[in-house]
DNA sequence: CGTCGCACTTTCCGGTCTGGCAAGTGATGC
DNA sequence: GCATCACTTGCCAGACCGGAAAGTGCGACG
C-alpha cells in the first residue's frame, strides 16, 4: 500500500524525471531542466538523490562549454519505478 | 505538468485517503486509521489539513466513548482529486 | 588574450513538512 | 472510580526542499 511508495520516486520532480527516463534511453541535463522547469542546482541535486539510489547512471560527455550529461535509467530504476507505478495505480483504483 | 500535482493532496497518507473518500461515501476516522496503518494524532493531522483545504467535510455524531467522526469528500475534494489523478496520469504516461 | 557564457556542482541556509510522544477532553462501560 | 475509546493539541526534533551565490572547466567571440 503506502509503504509500496518509493519515497524517491514519490517527489514530483523525480516522479517527472523517472517517468521521461523510463520512455527515453537517454536525456541530457538542460532537455530534463527545460522539461521540468527547474533551476541547475535543483535539477543537480534531483539528480543526485536518483544517482544515489542507483535509479539513474550518468555519462558525461566533455567538460567545460560543449559537455553533456546524459542520463539513463538502470534496471534498478526501472524496477523501483515500475512497482512505484503499480503501488499507485493500487491506492488509486482501490 | 508536476505544477497540477496538488501538494495536499501528493503526500501519500492524504493521498490514499482521498482514494478512499473518492469510493465510500462515509468513512470513520477508526477506519481510516486501520486502512492506512497511522497513529490517532497522525490521521487526526492528515484530516485537519485535508479540512482546511476544504476537501473534506466532518460529521461528528455524539461524544464521549460512543462517538463516531465520518468523513466526506466535498465538490471541491473530488475535484481536486480527479484533476490530481489526471495529472499524476499525464506525467506517467507521458 | 580576456572575458562571456554554458554546463554543472557544492555550500549555506531559512522554511516547511512530518510524525512521535504526551497530555487533555468527553463520555461510556465494567 | 478506573480503564477505554475517540479524538485533538502542543511540543519538538529530524528530513526535505529549493533559492542564492560562488566555484570549476572550457569553448567561443571580439
Amino acid at each position: 500500500m503506502i509503504e509500496d511508495l518509493d519515497p524517491v520516486i514519490h517527489a514530483p520532480k523525480r516522479l517527472a524525471a523517472m517517468a521521461v527516463l523510463s520512455t527515453a534511453t537517454t536525456v541530457t541535463f538542460p532537455f530534463l531542466r527545460e522539461h521540468l522547469g527547474v533551476s541547475d542546482s535543483d535539477l543537480s541535486k534531483q539528480m543526485a538523490t536518483l544517482e544515489r539510489a542507483e535509479y539513474v547512471e550518468v555519462r558525461k560527455a566533455g567538460r567545460g562549454r560543449g559537455a553533456t550529461t546524459t542520463y539513463r535509467i538502470t534496471r534498478t530504476g526501472r524496477a523501483a519505478y515500475d512497482r512505484h507505478r503499480r503501488a499507485l495505480a493500487a491506492i488509486l483504483d482501490g
